[in-house]
DNA sequence: ATCGGCTCGCGCAA
DNA sequence: TGCGCGAAGCCGAT
């Protein structure tokens, strides 16, 4: 280990390793301990390819905690049987591989306290996920103070590490150019796909202390009992989904998508009848799925080798990859627009309030702030989907049922509420919570890009001014139902009674 | 069906 | 200083 210089010797790029406190490394403890908070999965995983690494040079066992809380906001059966599908995968993935993975489920507020600490007692260091967005900063923040030994945290997120720029872009047209410049050498330093295959590595015996007062998720938890997650103290009002979360789940969607969807992805993903969109957001926001696993797909189908890259780094929209023109759609989606949120929450703690919005999007919201509204909701009919708007109400009744929103509608959606609300604060306010609540990708980098979006973030002035929009662009579900295939889909999320309301 | 104007701010060329 | 251009829009003119 003494000529171990974990900067420049690493595998994983030295912008992706922050550490998070100053305590030392102690080589003599008993094992090296990777809490997994967010890049929930057993490759494509930084974080996991310095813990083994660490693990390996100081010839020590690794352990994994995953843990789950039930105190965080918006916990519910819906997040909880998502992660904790994603614990039953890993939990398989690290047994294999002789791995001591410890997937830990509060069963009461504050049952949790203490566990981090008392790992950490025996561990050389701890690694964990950086990840920039909800309270997750916070959280890593604090463990660090408290923590006896080095803290440090990993970022897994997307392609462009998180500090691969040095401040937040405010146009996506200025990060996609940045992505043009630096793809490349990023690329190449993709984390290790099958980072638990040929292990040889000891086993870690964890403290009585801990297996006693901190027992790991039950079978019947990590086996999906619904009664198990009916014990729990979280929201009961927000239903589990009809498809699982975890790392085969999101396999198989990618399989489905890039062998049934990708291809005429960019001709029919406006259209909610076309069933044309990826559904790997949710997968992306548990990290269950890597946006490097997506590419490798995406690369394999397309026969795309990084040779094919354009040289002209401009900002533009295609030609850029050298790909299909819907497999260039897609990576534009999962490249620029995702990672353009993790950039802008990575730089600014206030990522989701009104005043975090461009000086002519305030401006301009703030001159029409008095102007007659056609109709105003409370937070709850907008949350029971009862509306006189057909569309509105069943992207929201899919927002409850589905945990989603199709792309296109989402957009009408956030804008909608824009018109229905007495200020665009509580516009705000009331998308944020009805998203944060509901959406699988809630509470995520992406989510708020997207829900800004509607209110100016990365968008530009759209005359003529309007009342309520003023000089944001403004949309209608009158528009809509003229340009897009939807009869399907309001079939489907109609306005009939459901067991939900 | 397609086109320009509506309207704002930024980077870049000059 | 001027020019070109930008997530998905809308509307009226051709």
């Amino acid at each position: 280990m003494a000529r171990f210089n974990a900067v420049t010797d690493s595998v994983v790029p030295a912008v992706r390793v922050r550490a998070v406190n100053q305590r030392a490394l102690r080589a003599n403890a008993k094992y090296v301990l990777y809490w997994m908070i967010a890049a929930r999965r057993t490759h494509d995983n930084y974080a996991l390819d310095r813990a083994l690494e660490y693990a390996k040079r100081l010839q020590k066992p690794l352990v994994v905690l995953e843990a789950l809380r039930v105190a965080y906001p918006y916990a519910s059966d819906r997040f909880h049987r998502f992660v904790i599908d994603g614990m039953a995968d890993n939990a398989e993935a690290f047994q294999k591989a002789g791995i001591t993975y410890y997937p830990y489920v509060e069963p009461e507020a504050g049952a949790g306290s203490g566990l981090l600490e008392a790992l950490a007692k025996d561990a050389a260091l701890v690694i964990t996920d950086d990840f920039p967005c909800f309270f997750l900063p916070r959280m890593v923040a604090a463990a660090g103070k408290k923590l006896p030994v080095l803290l440090e945290a990993v970022d897994s997120n997307g392609v462009l590490p998180i500090r691969a720029l040095d401040k937040a872009c405010f146009r996506a047209f200025d990060f996609r150019r940045a992505v043009q410049k630096t793809f490349a050498e990023h690329w190449a330093e993709r984390p290790a796909s099958a980072p638990l295959s040929r292990l040889s590595m000891s086993k870690a015996t964890l403290s009585r202390e801990v297996r006693e007062r901190w027992p790991s998720a039950s079978a019947d938890l990590l086996g999906g009992k619904p009664e198990a997650l009916a014990a729990l103290p979280i929201d009961h009002g927000v239903p589990v989904l009809s498809y699982r979360g975890g790392l085969r789940a999101a396999r198989s969607t990618l399989t489905q998508f890039l062998d049934k969807k990708l291809e005429r992805y960019e001709e029919d993903r406006n259209h909610p009848d076309k069933a044309a969109t990826s559904g790997l957001s949710p997968y992306l926001h548990f990290g269950h799925l890597s946006a490097h696993r997506i590419i490798a797909g995406i690369a394999e189908r397309e026969d795309w080798t990084p040779e094919a890259l354009g040289t002209r780094a401009r900002g533009e929209r295609t030609g850029f990859w050298n790909m299909r023109p819907s497999a260039e759609a897609f990576m534009d989606q999962l490249l620029v627009w995702r990672e353009v949120g993790l950039n802008y929450c990575a730089f600014n703690r206030d990522y989701s309030s009104f005043a975090s919005l461009p000086t002519w999007s305030q401006k301009t919201l703030t001159e029409h702030k008095t102007d007659a509204r056609p109709k105003l909701y409370t937070r709850a009919e907008l949350e029971a989907a009862r509306t006189y708007d057909p569309i509105w109400n069943a992207a929201q009744r899919e927002l409850l049922r589905e945990g989603r929103i199709h792309n296109y509608l989402r957009m009408l959606w956030g804008k909608k509420i824009l018109e229905w609300s007495k200020t665009p604060e509580h516009a705000l306010q009331t998308t944020i919570y009805l998203n944060d609540r509901y959406a699988v990708d809630g509470r995520d980098p992406n989510s708020y890009s997207g829900i800004l979006w509607c209110f100016g973030r990365y968008d530009r002035a759209w005359g003529p001014v309007r009342p309520i929009f003023g000089t944001i662009r403004y949309m209608s579900s009158e528009n809509t139902e003229k340009k897009l295939w939807l009869a399907q889909y309001l079939a489907r999320y109609g306005d009939q009674p459901t067991l939900l309301e």
